[in-house]
DNA sequence: GCATCGAATGTTAGCGCTAGCATTTAAGGC
DNA sequence: GCCTTAAATGCTAGCGCTAACATTCGATGC
């Protein structure tokens, strides 16, 4: 009485169309819809439309985790960023994400929100996907991960950052050498009396301490130092502008590690009638697109986020395809832009 | 020769670490390493200990595409928003995702580009990993992404929105109350040339046709509107405020389709030395954290992305797990939030 | 002593798909 | 015509895991 069929069907069954399901009513073999699904070019094409038209017919939507689980790939990339509410790695993941979905992938964003120990979970939780490259912001992981990571065997692309020994291959700038530069250009611009607003994340202070180093270096000291709370915003940037004018911070000049910092210090200036750049003068970094267009605009420090996404999907494509590269370091440089706040 | 062990071994071993090599080595069958990992609880302590202890031993780490196919539970829900450089859809998808992963669930997050196409394929591409729910920005969907969607038999929350008639479950807020209660409030504060500055997505369209219906009603009517392209930027904000004062529009109040552009028509305003409130009064909408705090402040309509985010997840998980729950349209509110700037 | 019961653990049989061959078919060469 | 070769298609055997049922085991009651 029970769903005896004749060719018996399974007592688990889902009610879902199947790829046998598919194949039985085009009258060909499992491994013939598979093909037309993934080397359509090695099926003829009279065979080809058959198929096709049966799949229109029965709606039939492929089971990756079948499919991932028979050829050991996902077609899957893990990324893992400090917070996507952040604009600039929001949109690194959408350039990197577009481009890996034109090649069949898909991208499972995980958020660390800056924590190594986070960063940890999210890749354990990830790598039980079988993901088949990763992506991570930044070059600081903890020792569990890399053994995560090592152990997973795939492809790992580090970004935001530079470093001679990836554990694979890395796509980001030099934040010592921004901090360099920024203090030079300020040197250059007549400053002596420098203040810096900053995040405390890794790439923050190795600017921070590069931009001291090279100030020091020119002979100016007693850099006034106002830290601020992740994720950086508008707010904090307020609040650390007011912090350095209030600890008698007169006319000089501040470096902000990042826009939204000074587009917030922009407000606590205007607030107090201060003359930009005359009487305080601002420079951010990441030359986010309202950058050019705040009153008056903001001096940034610019370096392509798409770029950035866009050659970590490629440098994890070209892996996953086995071409042969040697570049595993891949510096997309950056530059000051020089606008009315500085 | 060749790899020919007593207990034959697959031409196709990957190398990595499967549950049964956990088993052998915790002396357990394959199930009770499943159990130990998915109900632990039916395991006797014992047991669990020597198991764990294999796991470790090991750095096992389970395979979920295997797991997912035989439990047909993924384990992943399935996210479509317009943009995450947007931050105020990454806010709500980053509470939406931190509720879920504490239940076990991690996040897939697609972007539609504002684009119904876009959207369809990405719903398309998304159910081949057999999602366990859906969450989708909006309550307009294509006819191929309703099919889609039942096709599934997933839960699905829209959001960002109401409707009475919600495929499934909808966590919004009414688009159309908020541009009248906007009219209204600018007509309260003594406003009778009034502007709109907006964007062109379903839902901004919404709000300026109750908006403008709202003002027709009071007799105010030859509203000026100046649409700007998607996605809204600071710019566009200058951009339109810019439209509208160049085409006549002297003293009065505009009333902005994103917070984005008030900012950037705040902007505008400085650079023409306009008086804020007094020569040009600004509305916004989305209360972002920076609007408390721009100079002068800005007013803006808020609603609270976080809950819209909670609530999605938990109408998703209640209805994962079967429970029963007979609210289906879930409403956020909103509030008009009064600062400087009108 | 033995039936009864619940807790712990194991066995069997797939989930839906694809790699790696094997086989069939079509196309050409002389 | 028959042989050779390439193109098209099919068969077998899993991928690594878990649902469903079966079994074992010890504790308990009478």
């Amino acid at each position: 009485m029970a769903t005896t069929g004749t060719t018996s069907s399974s007592n688990r069954a889902s009610g879902s169309i199947t790829l046998d399901d598919v194949a039985k009513i085009a009258g060909v073999s499992p491994i013939t819809v598979s093909r037309v699904l993934n080397q359509p070019e090695k099926v003829a094409a009279k065979t080809l439309e058959k198929v096709q038209h049966a799949i229109a017919l029965t709606g039939y939507v492929p089971n990756l985790l079948a499919g991932g689980l028979a050829s050991r790939k996902s077609r899957l990339i893990a990324a893992i960023v400090p917070s996507m509410a952040n604009s600039v790695y929001a949109e690194t993941i959408t350039f990197f994400s577009k481009l890996l979905r034109e090649s069949g992938y898909q991208v499972l964003v995980g958020e660390s929100g800056f924590s190594e120990k986070q960063e940890e979970s999210l890749i354990s939780a990830v790598l039980s996907r079988r993901p088949d490259g990763i992506f991570l912001t930044g070059i600081n992981h903890s020792a569990l991960c890399r053994r995560l990571l090592v152990g997973a065997n795939i492809p790992v692309v580090e970004t935001w950052d530079l470093t001679p020994t990836p554990l694979d291959v890395v796509v980001g700038f030099s934040h010592e050498r921004i901090g360099q530069a920024v203090a030079e250009y300020l040197i250059a611009k007549g400053h002596r009396n420098i203040g810096l607003v900053s995040a405390t994340d890794h790439r923050a202070q190795i600017r921070q301490r590069a931009f001291i180093e090279m100030l020091a270096k020119h002979g100016i000291t007693g850099i006034s130092v106002s830290h601020v709370p992740l994720p950086t915003n508008f707010k904090a940037g307020r609040d650390g502008l007011a912090d350095l004018l209030d600890n008698g911070f007169g006319k000089g000049a501040v470096f902000f590690s990042s826009d939204t910092l000074a587009q917030g210090a922009l407000a606590e200036a205007q607030a107090r009638n201060l003359a930009i750049p005359d009487q305080l003068a601002l420079v951010g970094f990441g030359d986010q697109p309202y950058a050019a267009y705040t009153y008056p605009s903001l001096t940034s420090v610019r370096f392509d986020r798409a770029e950035i996404g866009q050659r970590a999907a490629t440098a994890l494509l070209s892996r996953i395809n086995d071409e042969v590269t040697r570049e595993n370091v891949i510096d997309v440089g950056f530059e000051i832009v020089e606008r009315q706040s500085c």
